[in-house]
DNA sequence: CATAAACTCTATAAAATTTATAGGGATTAT
DNA sequence: ATAATCCCTATAAATTTTATAGAGTTTATG
């Protein structure tokens, strides 16, 4: 399951998606319309902004806008961000791999092997659908 | 990701699958093979069992072993029943069920109606790998 | 029939992660 | 000048995951 971070996430892009005339929105305006703590939004809106999502205006007047297509941004990509590797172990993936401990030899694990498969197959999903699917559904 | 119990599970059944000439194995064999603590393993082949892919013997010379075809136990299972829900949000989950409290309108809501693909999508691929494809690839 | 070997079951503790809050700083419109 | 707004980092609270503990129960065997 993602996190309620990702889910957040997932709908603040939404919200900033479906607002694209406006200049800025304001995080209260989100926190409110999905009754989520405000605190705990900025801060992922600050990550979304971070990693080249969203853009940013301070002071009197200012908020968040989309600075990317809703076509340019990938479910995959969110997930990564705020959820971490999208694989199913850390020795398959591709972003964030580690060893699995009790794995002594990977080349010759079967659960490796089938994993790699479901990661290719799941990315292909994922990074097949984009915000602009999500803003299509609304 | 998968949680270590599941991925235990995993190594487990791997295992078992190995073993199936032997009438049993020892958790304490699979907690060696692969650096896993006794207990920790014991409650994971206790919910194994519960569920069906197990039988056990208790007593001298008792153990595990499997009593499902290798082929009857795919990864969405084995998933389900240790990790919990396969879908990405509470609100298009087939088995675990609820509704996301920032959610107004689920039929309105394009994060759904994209959770709902993606569920199926995913569905597709962890119910089409078995225990059989672990044991191939070893 | 005594003993040791093994699984059964439930409770609890420890560790890690996720979720949430807090508050001072910096910037900008008016 | 002031108020509005994002910026940043730290910490607290809650939840979940991981691990341990120990007293049952069953069974093979000498």
């Amino acid at each position: 399951m993602l996190s309620k971070k990702t889910k957040y996430a997932l709908h603040a892009l939404t919200y900033l998606g479906k607002h694209r005339e406006n200049k800025t929105v304001l995080i209260q305006d989100i926190a409110e319309e999905h009754g989520i703590s405000h605190k705990f939004l900025e801060n992922i809106l600050l990550e979304l902004r971070k990693a080249g999502y969203l853009g940013s205006k301070k002071g009197k007047g200012g908020g968040y806008y989309l600075i990317k297509e809703p076509k340019e941004i990938p479910l995959s990509r969110i997930i990564r961000l705020l959820d971490g590797p999208i694989a199913l172990l850390p020795c398959v993936s591709l972003n964030y791999y580690e060893p699995c401990a009790e794995c002594k030899s990977e080349v010759q694990c079967g659960i490796n092997k089938v994993m790699v498969q479901v990661r290719d197959e799941t990315l292909k999903i994922l990074e097949n659908k984009s915000l602009q699917d999500i803003l299509d559904g609304e």
